[in-house]
DNA sequence: AATTTATTTGGGAGCGCTCCCAAAAAGTGC
DNA sequence: GCACTTTTTGGGAGCGCTCCCAAATAAATT
């Protein structure tokens, strides 16, 4: 049924050695030689036992995503496949396998044994939004090749590829400033998460260059959710804020249904920036201003950043920021002032 | 660094051949023997190594999950990550693994030789849009355990796990007709895929079990895209429709807002159901009727059809449509009359 | 206790490839 | 044409597991 190396051997009248050189591509063989082996492994159509190759090299030639299992919830519509987009782009350009693990807590140990320990995979690629995440740490530790999409605070030695989300926080809430606007509340992401933790401090470090200081009730803290952000802004409501940067879309979505709710008009009485720009962000009345990040773009970092630790045997830890870019839609008024424009963060790359 | 086999057999004072039916459960082990071997292998961490595995065996314990690269852009938000979210959980519930491949056209022939003949994967799961998918005949036709999600009429003896979009199709345009509208016109899908052409036979076998005949300018093809629903309802506005179901909710959101532009109301003047139940459906004005699909269940559907073919070496073709559900809002005008329900259509397995 | 039967164990062979080393063939220079 | 170098080729060993068969051991039967 299925050929062997060494049948195509006998068929070109050589060795086995010679057919695998001719496979791998290896220089030191004749011309004419290589030409006979490749015509009969088109003939036969031989394809080599991608397991037999395996244990012969130590290497799948596979990579895995890891995606826990509650981050689908949390990332709406575009994240999620655009990263996968990115990450499987790259990753048949380099003739990579993607290997795709959506785990819950309680399976990430299974994972972590017969997929990692057992080479399964060559290297991992976690998307992760907790900033302890448990696998990306283990593995690290144990010399397994990881990549973390989504900045790593908590081990220093962990390679990742993030967004700025720092920038993006400081480039929505200077938006707002810059339209006059002073009295600026947030409605922050969930401080275990990088995202949530960044884009606040975006907003506080924006504040203060404007010799602003970040007051405590302006500071409402949300779960990325639509029922979350809803939540949040009747905490704000008290404050009177002029204008609110809401860390993501979709809590943006449940904000303007509570300042619907309470007679407020977007922008005249109160500005709105989002973050994000979800499909649905051009659907909302208003359309929400918000920040658009390089998600594909992130998943191809993250390959390059793991096949240089698998392929050149890079151990030192690499750290690469995206930029990101402000949408300019209706709900922060500055349409009528400036007309549409989008402005984007710098971009870094550090070691 | 790693241990195996043989060096565990070695700790443990027993063989190699033992040391291995404990880790594959074999009976044959006297208990005592299973315990310390146990120990030994949790003491020393050992986890054995898949290639070696897969090349005695000759399984990989791997399935693969192929996605034409055109199709994450057709089918909106929830269906591409709820689906994969049901192969995934079915998969691991079964010891496998999942490997996903984004693929264009041209990838696709590599693909087939190195992941499936190359037996990198068991089997494969093909989302598969386009009725005359070639990869799905290809790997059909060599034998290769193959499942398609998504009706496979090309070929009568693929397996495949599909939603009943006929009698989606036909509930839809029923319910339409119950309400009393008797122009109901139509946004159909691309006559290539076969949800397109599902639906629109639903429509019509509805429209003829109430006596009427579907007109040729009441039936208007879309490409399952918002703008395309736009240019569709413009075609469909000389015939003056009462009513029109539109085969997705995408394009529905396009033909509201032909409507809009042609100052029609809906559902006064003219009632509209759509299809998917997309987020953006709560969120359209007014909100959209439309039908939901048990998509997580078509993924763990799909698996179970495939292992069935690797585990017990079934042959015989399996088909199974899995009922769809209308969802009713305000879009279609039956709230003020009947009050919010569901419906559901009649599930049927056959093979 | 001796014999038969069932259970448990060990070791060889093999899965299909790569990699290394040595042998063979081809090429060089005088 | 001969000695020497370089290129090309073949075969052994090994990757780490499973599977089968036979040997060893334990249990059952008389």
């Amino acid at each position: 049924m299925s050929y062997t190396l060494e049948e195509i051997a006998r068929l070109a009248g050589v060795s086995r050695s010679t057919v695998s050189r001719v496979i791998n591509h290896h220089p030191s063989v004749r011309p004419e030689v290589r030409e006979r082996v490749w015509r009969i492994i088109r003939e036969v159509g031989y394809q080599p036992h991608a397991a037999a190759r395996n244990l012969a090299t130590r290497r799948s030639q596979i990579v895995g995503v890891v995606i826990p299992e509650t981050l689908p919830k949390v990332f709406s519509d575009p994240y999620f496949p655009a990263v996968l987009r990115g990450i499987s782009d790259a990753l048949i350009e380099r003739g990579y396998h993607l290997m795709l693990s959506l785990l819950s807590p309680q399976q990430e140990e299974d994972f972590y044994q017969r997929a990692l320990r057992g080479r399964v995979v060559d290297g991992i690629i976690v998307l992760s939004a907790r900033i302890t995440d448990p696998l990306i740490r283990r593995a690290y530790q144990e010399g397994l090749p990881v990549v973390s999409i989504g900045r790593y605070p908590q081990e220093p030695g962990v390679t990742y590829v993030d967004v700025d989300n720092v920038g993006g926080g400081r480039m929505a809430t200077e938006h707002l400033l810059r339209l006059g606007r002073r009295r600026v509340a947030t409605i922050a992401g969930p401080q275990t998460m990088a995202p949530g933790i960044d884009r606040l401090e975006g907003y506080c470090a924006a504040l203060q260059a404007w010799g602003l200081s970040p007051l405590p009730e302006w500071i409402a803290e949300g779960d990325f959710t639509e029922a979350g952000g809803y939540m949040a802004m009747h905490r704000l409501l008290p404050a009177r804020p002029d204008a609110v940067f809401v860390a993501s879309d979709l809590m943006a979505v449940g904000a303007l249904k509570a300042l619907r709710e309470a007679g407020l008009r977007v922008p005249d009485d109160i500005a709105i920036v989002g973050y994000d720009d979800v499909e649905l962000a051009r659907f909302t009345d208003p359309p929400l201003t918000t920040v658009r990040q390089p998600i594909y773009e992130l998943g191809r970092v993250a390959v390059h950043l793991l096949l240089r630790q698998l392929e050149e045997g890079t151990r030192e830890p690499q750290r690469v920021i995206l930029p990101v870019e402000l949408v300019i839609r209706s709900s922060c008024g500055a349409l009528r002032e400036f007309g549409a424009h989008e402005l984007s963060s710098e971009s870094f790359i550090g070691s």
